[in-house]
Parts: C-alpha cells; structure tokens; sequence
DNA sequence: TAGATTGTTAATCGATTAACAATC
DNA sequence: TAGATTGTTAATCGATTAACAATC
C-alpha cells in the first residue's frame, strides 16, 4: 500500500490516500447526516451547523474535510450533494460490496434485518450456518430473500459471490476457524462480532464490535461517578 | 469529578482515576482473557505472553497495566487470579449494574440472549417496546423471563429498578426521545444502537455501536487495496 | 466593500513505542 | 549469581484544538 504513494510521488494532496484512520471513522456520521439534510431539502450547510448536527466540533469536521480536498466554498459553506457525493466516493460507495454473514442466530437475524446494509451499497450475498435446525431456513432480507447455506459451502459462497466483507456472528469459540476459512478463500475484510481475539494476517483488515466491552467501559465511568460523589459526601461529612 | 481530585492531593499513582481512555477499553480484553486462562488451570502469565493472547504489544499491555498499580513480579510475570480481580474492581464489576433495554425488535432481543451480560455482573432489569405486538411478550433472558412493558412504564421502571444502564435498541427517529426519556430518568451510562447522533448533557456517558459505520471503514480500505493494486497494475504494465 | 466562512497553520494534548534500570 | 520480566522513562507519533489568513 506504501508502494502507490512511492509510485505517484506528483500527487500534493493527500488524495485519498493518507487520510487519518480518526477521520475515516467520522465521514460515515458525516455522510449519513448529509443525506438526511439532503431529504430535508437543505442544499448549503456551514461547518458549524453541520457539526453540530454530527456531534463534533467545527474545528475538526472542518480539518476532517481539508483531507478529502476543498469542496466548500468560503463565506458560504458546504453544498450539501457535493460534498455527500465526495465522500460517499471516498468510502468506496460508489460501488457496491458482497457481504457474506456467518452465524444467523439471533444477532445474525438482526443484522440481516437491518436497512442501513442496501441503502449504502452492501448487499447480503450469503448467510451461513453450522447449525441443522438454521441451515435451509429462508430468511428475508432487503430486496431478496435467502436461504442459510451449511459451513461447508463458505469457499464456494465467497468465490462464486465475489464477497468481500465477512462477518461473524458465531459464538467465540467457532470464531477463529470461520476467520480462517474467510481469509483462505480471499475476504480480506472482516468485522467480528464474536467477543474473541482473532489472530489475521497484516493484509487483513478486523474490525470488532464488542458488547461486552461497550458495557464495561460505562460500569467504569458509572463506578467513578459513585465513587466521586461518595468521596465528595465524605469530605462534606468531616 | 475534578472536584475528588482536587480533594485527594496526597494520591501519588493515578489511584483509579486518571486512567487513559484508550487503557480503559482494552481492560474488558484483558479481564476476559484472564479469565479464559484462569478457566484452563493457568497461574501465571507473562505480558508478552499475555499481549499476545490480546493482540496487543507487550509495551502496550504493561504501560496499560501499570495504570491500575503494581500487580506484577518481576522476572515471574503476572498472577492471573490477582490480575483478574484487580481489573474487575477498577471496572466496577464487583458490584451489579442494572441494564434497561428500549426496543425489542431482533436486535434486542439479541442482546437479551446475549450471555456476556450476567456473567459479568450486569443484570437485565427491563425491556421496553412500543409496538403493541411486542408489548406484554415473554422474553427469556440468563436467569430469568422478562416481559415487554409499554414505553409509557420507562420512568418508573428505571426508578423502580434503580437500573444504571440504558441500551437504545430502537430506530433512528425514535432515539432521541428515548435518551431524552432516559437521562430524565436518572440514567448517566447509555449504549446507542441506532444510527442517530444522539445529543446528552456533559454528565452523562454515552456509547455508540454503530454497523453501517463499520461496514463503510471496511469499505474504505477495501477500495484503496483495489485502488493500490489498479495503480500498480498500470505502472507494470507501462 | 463588509460580513461570513473555509482551509491551513502551529500549538497542545494524549497515546504508542522502544529501551532499560529495577528487581524478582 | 544469572536469567527473566516488570514498571518506568523518554522519544515519537498521531489527533485535537484554536486562531486566523485567504477568499467567497
């Protein structure tokens, strides 16, 4: 991935590449609340509104979009389409992306279920499962309907298919082999679901999604607050 | 919370407070890995050993371990039972947090059967829905079976229960309501699952799980891999 | 021109990393 | 004592922020 940037030293700008992993994570929020103005009928919108409306401040929406390039206009703003289209073309929307889901429990059910995969431009192109009870059951999903194929069909499904987007939604302990078996066949992107620790080689890119640790991290905050206020009452007492 | 700060000036070591954000969302791996080597009759572990186990540096492991104090032996390692409950105690988890859940389509009730939630201590105290179908419905949960209660019970079921933790499982439009609901209510800690950037006041901890976020990250890379290899493509050819 | 707002700069802050002295 | 491993230091890196010159 270094090799490009060497290749193509003319570029100035970042260009698409070298924007920081920080803002890549942001332009989604931004995307999703320019396409909401968009319904709205707003078709200029100021770095500060904007950012108001994605939860961060001007400061940084504004230098979040100095790396795409300069697609606002001083003293007016930001057109709304525009600029939604130049992310959108940034995240790699313009195109659509195979996703296979293994694991059609019920947090597969939900992510099958879930709107925001077609309206972005990811399509369901699999669902897996280990399970006799789950394998053949017809599961409906935006557009089509599909039927849970047997794990034994993981390779063909992903070649035939095209994926390029895995997600696991197995139990912990069967997560790591699905990995495996995803990246042999040519997944190199992968979000997991499972609360497990997946071992991937570097051109892979993991992505984790941890209930258990979205929790634990309010109990902390939730546990210093307590604390706080007890010291607090405490000091107030002596 | 400055304010216990300030009260307690004589506290040398970060003490439970001052711990880096990004050292507290790793804790959860760590605790959950220990606990999976305590499981398996293992007493000691080194934090390369450990790092490793976490798809962490060991650097990383033992500079995020030193926040919490000195719980190592050097030129042995860690003891993993003394490790594990020193990590609990900093994330609160030695006391039970009471989880109310608003919404219970399939993501809900995925989260419901999800078994992380008791096996650390947090505990299910209410599930809320507005649609009629829903309400009044059985849902088994670890432990024990809840029922649906209408969304006009919220206040006095966080009241009642004396739940710390509210989950927004519910569309995007309905979202803000519902933390607005919740906040009044009494919650500081929320885990957001809709697709809305939810705004709270300063005191409250809001999280959010966000799918069409993750997928679009992945994307991103996906396109520059494709991008990269295009652009290599052309100049091996020329 | 005057007012508004972007895109960029430079300072600050927080997180990561590698190296190693302390010490079991 | 010799080997192993922690806890800490200092350097580096990346992200955030505030201020403002550029410019519509």
């Amino acid at each position: 991935m270094s090799l490009s940037r060497q290749l193509s030293p003319s570029r100035t700008r970042d260009d698409g590449r070298g924007i920081p992993d920080a803002t890549v994570a942001r332009l989604p929020v931004y995307h999703r609340v320019l396409r909401a103005l968009g319904d709205e009928g707003v078709h200029t919108i100021s770095s500060d509104h904007l950012a108001q409306s994605c939860g961060v401040s001007p400061a940084k929406l504004r230098k979040d979009l100095s790396h795409l390039g300069s697609y606002g206009t001083r003293g007016v703003g930001y057109d709304v389409a525009l600029l939604s289209y130049h992310i959108s073309r940034e995240l790699g929307l313009s195109q659509p992306w195979g996703v296979v889901i293994v694991g059609v429990g019920n947090l597969g059910q939900a992510l099958v279920s879930y709107r925001g995969f077609a309206s972005r431009g990811f399509e369901i192109v699999g669902l897996l499962d280990s399970h006799p009870d789950v394998v053949g059951k017809r599961i409906a999903a935006t557009g089509v309907d599909l039927i849970v194929a047997p794990m034994a069909e993981l390779e063909t499904m992903v070649r035939e298919s095209g994926a390029s987007i895995g997600v696991i939604a197995t139990p912990a302990d069967a997560a790591q082999k699905v990995c495996d078996r995803l990246v042999d066949a040519g997944v190199r992107s992968i979000l997991n679901f499972a609360p497990a620790v997946l071992v991937v080689p570097d051109e892979v890119e993991i992505r984790k999604v941890d209930l258990a640790v979205e929790l634990q991290i309010l109990a902390f905050h939730e546990q210093r607050r307590v604390d706080d206020s007890s010291h607090l009452a405490q000091v107030m007492n002596a």
